[in-house]
DNA sequence: ATGATATATGATTATAAAGGTCTTATATTT
DNA sequence: AAATATAAGACCTTTATAATCATATATCAT
């Protein structure tokens, strides 16, 4: 349906609430409180962003999270890929980086006809993906936290 | 996921061969046949084309489908909103040609703080599915049918 | 007219993906 | 030891996708 996941965007929130916070620790439950989404979930997508090396995680009391790179470096593509397990694939055979790839399982085409446009599209899409960073996210109008007072208006 | 759907799939495939027979009938029949698909899903795709003006459906026995624009007046875009009913939406609340839209329902987010950035990948977005037309899809090496043994060869 | 061919369309069913909760384990600080 | 916080897997519900089934309608050829 090309479609970003709900993870996907709960993914890009809690990398931009981080960000914002540029280098203080961050637990995920100030995370969830701030966005008004389940403690549950919100750790699942930061656990998942720490074992692909965007945030850094730290346990234990006072514990949290921080960015592992500048903001500018960790692009879209980038998160999707740590939250979905595998980068973008508009299409099952089609990956993108390996372009003569014969991974195509699917045995309903014969020849299939569309394998080298799609890689073309699969291409752009990747792209795009990769010239947008969590940078881009960043100095929106007005920030508001429930859980901290400061508000920060980009002028 | 950021993936086609099979029916997206089809309904390019189904557009390739159309455009492929230039101004021939092509009856439901002989595209599921030649892709190995079923009759009842492929029938089901290319009237959802024809409904939205992609193609021309002509009734009863010696009837079928022809297209009804040139290839490269049929975007990628086009084909996604007729078969999915709607344009590409890469989150529920980012329409893309309504770039001040309140159609955000999310009421998770007090004030959503990534809502201008999707707005702005959105566009990239749709300014690459309007970029790709069908005619990116024909003169593919070689093309094959089952029920007509003509095999094109683009040199 | 009528049978054959072909599209139109809704209902139904099965499978897969997404979304979310619950639970237990582990690590660290105080 | 208690409190705080991440790690990770099991489980359940909902939604989307995929495909089939069934029936109606239109047109051509005889």
């Amino acid at each position: 349906m090309l479609r970003f996941t709900k993870k996907t965007e709960y993914a890009l929130l809690s990398l931009q609430y981080i960000a914002n916070k540029e280098g203080i620790l961050v637990p995920a439950k100030e995370i969830a409180d701030s966005l008004g989404l389940s403690f549950e979930i919100i750790a699942k997508v930061l656990h998942l962003l720490g074992k692909n090396g965007l945030i850094q995680s730290i346990q234990g009391a006072q514990g949290g999270y921080l960015l592992n790179k500048e903001p500018q470096k960790i692009s879209l593509s980038d998160v999707i890929t740590a939250i979905e397990g595998k980068p973008s694939q508009l299409v099952e055979c089609v990956s993108g980086d390996d372009p003569d790839d014969t991974n195509c399982s699917c045995t309903v085409y014969s020849n299939c006809t569309i394998k080298d446009p799609m890689t073309i599209i699969q291409k752009k899409m990747d792209e795009m993906l990769q010239s947008i960073s969590i940078q881009d996210f960043l100095h929106t109008p007005i920030y508001h936290s429930i859980t901290d007072s400061t508000v920060t208006i980009d002028l």
